[in-house]
DNA sequence: TTGTATGCGTTATCAT
DNA sequence: ATGATAACGCATACAA
């Protein structure tokens, strides 16, 4: 019959094991410096004998620190996100934290929620995407004094540290490059802008371009819609169905714009011969889908690795906060044909 | 000057704000029940006031439960187990379970050691990929009686419950279905088998299906590699620089198939009419590649969320654990075409 | 270098 | 229905 509890050690038991304190355990397992040789291999082995394993929640409470950082981001279900959130976990597991991630599900309710969510977990500092939420919870985190750096924008309105690009002048560049292609007749699918400066931005981006090359803004057709392929398929099809037709669509992002493709395929329109089409990322998928996709190259790894920097700098206060603002670049590919 | 240390309330300080005790607020926030209206509103109202957020890993000590969920997934870089785990967490967060990922990238070390920080952080229950792993693990986990669910696959064979299917029959059925198509130059692209119960499953369910029909399935290539879009494509160009040159190449799931057909492209090499591609698990992604692709169809979600009904009966003790195995069905698209 | 003692914020047991 | 109080497992200030 097995024993009704099973024994899980504590420190206790490894240093009733070790003939040590507490204390003396407890220091092995952190401090590791000041502790004799002798006592330390003894009691290395009483925890390796004990299977033992310190009790996290508890070692948060006496220590107040966690070690661990948490991040929401807008969604999990496409690869956005993906890529920089790995090169962000990859620094910060270097630098001895762990990471928690959530999704927000692009509410920024539920953002709001989960970030209560992760600081009640203790967490030693937040990485969050884009800079456009309530004022309270600007508040909320600076009152609690918690480290953070927004993503994925180049903001500094909130005295918050950012790592990220100007989305506005990024999608700039890539209309001027359409436009210089000789497409006149553009329309534009775009994500949902309330509480998303990065949406935002992009599309102000293409109504800059246009006005600077004589183009009245406003005569363009915009679709906004939701982040899913299948948003983009629909929004593809009503633009499509228009007259006159456009002769380039530009997404949001590739995921839109992945939803475009796929949907001028069963319309049996032909890209680019047809119609051009670009993203915004340049994503795995974007090379992948055929035509390959043009779109803007965002440097997610760096973007990822930048950001864990900047906020282990916040916590460790060696340095004041700071906006940081990435390059981009076009990367033009089969998608994308001049008129 | 902004107070050095901002006032981050606690139960204390809530319970002399409504003038009862921590234990009454305690209740309030908990068990609801068993106080009074009246009092109720008042401490409520504390609460809001002071914006109080009960301490999570004091909650986790006092309390020794989390309504914490772990998962650890091989890798989070593609979408293999994306949608799976989405409807893994809407269930679990329907039950006021919070769900907590990390990723092993596919090392069983890795895997471990994760497993440890699961239990550490009080994890009251744990999703794992696959059965295969050191007999260690899982009595660490049976002396530590912690509830846990293996899913992606469907075996019994350590006493845990599982959700999953067939992997090798599922494979085998897609192999008759080449084979009946005409094809008899098969070449297969596989992911890593060591520690990998999904990959072999499904290289075997192909050479059973060869030598039902009359193969040695020791005569057809396989090549084991990563599972990054690059491998898979490495991989393709080297069976198609043999002689004779394979009329289908089989891959262990659509990553690789995905990777197979990016490089076809690049070879100048048409897909079906020169080579038939397949693929496994019917990601999003497989309907978005040109030509679509042909591939096991995996029920994702509905096994993220038997996988959590599992998890939540095991913990509640309510239910003996057992093995779920659930139908995959065969997705045919155009990348697999009859000779 | 090591040990003692206190506190971290909450839940739960036992009274009242 | 409510209150007092003892855990929960660990880190750390202070003492030795």
């Amino acid at each position: 019959m097995a024993p009704a509890h099973p024994p899980i050690p504590t420190l206790d038991d490894v240093a009733r094991a070790a003939n040590v304190s507490t204390a003396t355990v407890s220091r092995c397992l952190n401090d590791k410096s000041k502790v004799s040789r002798e006592t330390r291999e003894r009691v290395m082995r009483a925890v390796d004998a004990l299977g033992y394993t310190p009790n996290f929640n508890a070692r948060a409470m006496a220590a107040r620190r966690t070690h661990t950082i948490g991040a929401i981001i807008p969604t999990m279900e496409n690869a956005i996100f993906a890529r920089g959130l790995q090169a962000f976990q990859e620094t910060l597991h270097a630098e001895g934290y762990t990471l928690l991630v959530s999704s927000s599900a692009y509410q920024p309710d539920l953002e709001a929620e989960q970030i209560r969510t992760l600081v009640a977990r203790g967490a030693d500092g937040l990485l969050l995407i884009g800079a456009e939420r309530g004022q309270q919870i600007y508040d909320y985190l600076t009152r609690r004094a918690i480290p953070t750096v927004l993503a994925w924008t180049s903001s500094f309105d909130h005295g918050f540290a950012s790592v990220g690009f100007d989305n506005c002048a990024a999608m700039r560049s890539l209309a001027d490059q359409v436009q210089a292609m000789g497409h006149r007749r553009i329309a534009v699918i775009s994500g949902i802008l309330a509480g998303n400066d990065r949406a935002e931005g992009r599309l102000r981006g293409i109504r800059e371009s246009l006005r600077a090359h004589g183009t009245d803004p406003d005569s363009v057709p915009v679709i906004e819609t939701g982040y899913e392929i299948e948003n983009g398929a629909d929004a593809f099809e009503t633009h499509m169905k228009r007259a006159p037709r456009p002769t380039v669509v530009m997404c949001g992002n590739d995921v839109l714009a992945a939803g475009a493709l796929s949907r001028a395929r069963a319309m049996g329109l032909r890209v680019p011969e047809d119609v051009s089409i670009t993203g915004f990322d340049d994503i795995e998928l974007a090379g992948l889908l055929y035509p390959r996709l043009t779109t803007v190259h965002v440097p997610h790894r760096q973007m990822g690795r930048v950001a864990a920097q900047e906020l282990l700098e916040t916590i460790a206060g060696r340095k004041p906060r700071a906006a940081r603002e990435l390059a981009v670049s076009i990367t033009m590919r089969e998608s994308l044909k001049a008129i």
